[in-house]
RNA sequence: GGCCCCGUAGCUCAGGGGAUAGAGCAACUGCCUUCUAAGCAGUGGGUCACUGGUUCGAAUCCAGUCGGGGUCACCA
């Protein structure tokens, strides 16, 4: 009864089997839900039948039809139209479907897999706030480890810190310089934007720096770049950052921290957290070991500058240098050790690497360089590889301050839902405190359902001087549907009735699309964990709240014709608002009990 | 230039072999003494970039063309 649809495929195998003498793969045969215009639920797509019938389309579905009807006591009725073979279930197949979804322990939890999947997300580097580039990932790494979760997997959510390297050093240089023993404590500022404001300092300084060298000689821009004191000063700061010299390290474990304590402070507002977190400080010198064991074993080579490679032209990619002339790592080194670790930690069946599309070709190159070394775990990286923002004038660049911050971005969409409470007479016996909640809960859906709609692997394209809608397709029009549902249940329990399904009612259609609708929820979330794709959980619920709103300005629940119909329709409703509930979780939106 | 991704309504997006291509926003009409109008019902809006091919059937698959983006660093 479960999976009607696979119940009815083998049905029509084996009719068809039967009256043209030829075998059928159940799977294969094409079976679509039924589009609104026409009569019934399920439609047979008979094409790949008429071959063996001899007949025309038309009487080949007739007779599939009468024989189905026949032998198949669950089907109601059957209708042709051309080539398409419509079925209708019967009310009490539906009703059963319903009790079923009705005693499920946790309908939408998939069983276990036993498998263990690692989600890696977020990955920023701690030389600036995080922009809305990282609230994709966030999102999506977040969601997806939920998702996946969901069906059956035992997740681990994880981060990367890219730590090191020259771009923390132009923070520490300009901080060095123009700081003056200042904190994000003494002049009230968030870690992360205090760094990130030595940053932007350094490009101001390093830029003067620049024009003053090529009035002063006659040199190229280019030039100039790499003669420019304050770039002498993060390059010098950088090799003893790597000799481990203390006054540096000091320095830099201060800043992180500062980076550290801001974006926990963005992780929270945006409602996300990590099982674990690796700097990469801690292990770009295993990538090192790791790099000097393939050399041994000949998977890579060195050239004659004393640099290490490895040769991808049978993979159908280039060379790839692994470790610099002089010793140190490069960006993959890094991956490659942490990949390791990331191994020893949680034995994964599949590591899922989410990073934007931009990083195809690095990612490649990973899970081919660790499988050379003949790391079999290698096979289950997977980089879930995502479109990125743009802006109207396309991409996102900090150095032309075209990037929207993270918290500035949630801090406007919450006072828009703010705006919109404190303008409408509803909520108004919210205190100051459970109103902030709200208008939280409420910006926070728009924001994320606003990414998460979207097909992972597409662009998204963000207008900043347009804000995200409240209305329409969006987030608190699902949270809505909810909280109405929740408003008309605690009406019902307030009455103590007894909430049951009873074999027998009829059903009308707004009543039966609900239903159906509802049955397809596990297949969804099934669906995208396979496909990795939040957007289609997004996709369903924004169609199942559109029906059900739609159903709620037709029929009344509480003073429906008879209180059987009552019971049925609260049990509808009932299960609407819990397939809502765990949808939205698996995208990380909450469901405010009221809006 | 090589390789990869993308072109669907004015805008943002669904649909990825199946019937007459759908939503939201924007525009315009109706609907709150009836379970929350952040809602519902409706109108207008399309050469699914273009050309060819495969198929009973193509927005969907294949090839090419045009347009946009990414990548091909001893950057990360």
């Amino acid at each position: 009864m479960t999976n009607l649809l696979e119940q009815l495929q083998k049905e029509v195998a084996s009719v068809a089997e039967q009256l043209y003498a030829t075998s059928f793969d159940a799977a294969s045969i094409k079976i679509d839900k039924t589009p609104p215009d026409f009569d019934g639920e399920f439609t047979v797509v008979v094409f790949t039948f008429v071959k063996a019938s001899r007949k025309s389309p038309e009487a080949t579905a007739n007779e599939l039809g009468a024989a189905l009807m026949a032998g198949f006591s669950l089907i109601k009725s059957f209708n042709v139209v051309k080539g398409f073979l419509n079925i209708s279930f019967t009310d009490d197949c539906w009703l059963e479907i319903l009790s079923e979804i009705h005693s499920a322990e946790n309908f939408g939890q998939l069983p276990s897999t036993g498998k263990q999947v690692v989600v890696e997300y977020c990955g920023p580097n701690t030389n600036k706030p995080l922009h809305l580039g990282h609230i994709r990932n966030i999102l999506l790494g977040y969601s997806t480890a939920n998702i996946l979760n969901a069906a059956g997997h035992s997740v681990h959510k994880v981060n990367i810190l890219n730590d090191r390297g020259i771009a923390i050093c132009k923070s520490m240089v300009a901080y060095k310089r123009n700081g003056n023993g200042s904190t994000p404590a003494s002049i009230g500022m968030k870690g992360d934007h205090f760094v990130g404001k030595y940053y932007v300092e350094y490009s101001k300084i390093i830029e003067a720096e620049i024009s003053a060298l090529m009035n002063d000689t006659d040199i190229s821009k280019d030039a100039a770049e790499k003669q420019a004191p304050i770039y002498l000063e993060a390059q010098e700061m950088l090799l003893k950052w790597e000799a481990g010299d203390s006054e540096v390290m000091a320095l830099w474990n201060m800043m992180n921290s500062w980076v550290y304590s801001g974006f926990d402070i963005t992780y929270k507002l945006i409602g996300i957290d990590f099982e674990k977190e690796y700097k990469e400080s801690e292990f770009y010198l295993n990538g090192k070991k790791m790099v000097l064991e393939g050399l041994n074993s000949g998977a890579f080579f060195k050239k004659e500058d004393g640099s290490v490679w490895v040769d991808l032209a049978s993979d159908g990619l280039d060379q790839k240098v692994l470790l610099r002339a002089d010793g140190t790592s490069v960006y993959i080194t890094q991956d490659m050790g942490v990949a390791e670790e990331r191994y020893r930690d949680f034995t994964f069946d599949e590591s899922i690497y989410v990073v934007a599309n931009e990083q195809d070709y690095h990612f490649k190159v990973l899970k081919l360089v660790l499988q050379k070394l003949g790391r079999k775990y290698a096979d289950g990286i997977h980089h879930m590889s995502y479109g990125m923002v743009d802006l109207p004038e396309g991409k996102m660049k900090s150095r032309e301050g075209t990037v929207v911050d993270a918290d500035d971005l949630i801090e406007g969409m919450v006072s828009e839902a703010m705006d919109f409470l404190a303008s409408s007479e509803k909520n108004a016996e919210l205190n100051e405190t459970e109103k902030q909640t709200l208008a939280h809960d409420i910006g926070m859906s728009a924001l994320k359902y606003f990414i998460l709609k979207v097909d992972p692997k597409k662009r998204i394209l963000f207008n900043p001087k347009e804000s995200i809608d409240l209305h329409g397709n969006t987030g608190p029009f699902i949270q809505y549907a909810y909280a109405r549902i929740r408003s008309i249940l605690r009406k019902i329990d307030e009455v103590k009735v007894n909430i049951q399904v009873s074999i027998g009612t009829g059903l009308m259609p707004a009543e039966k699309e609900l239903i159906i609708i509802l049955s397809q929820y596990p297949g969804i979330v099934k669906l995208a964990a396979e496909t990795y794709s939040p957007a289609e959980i997004g996709n369903y619920l924004y169609l199942l709240a559109k029906k059900f709103n739609s159903f709620y300005a037709d029929h009344s629940i509480l003073k429906a014709e008879s209180e059987e119909k009552m019971h049925l329709r609260a049990v509808i409703a009932l299960h609407v608002s819990l397939v809502i509930k765990h949808g939205l979780d698996l995208l990380g939106i909450h469901s405010p009990e009221k809006m």
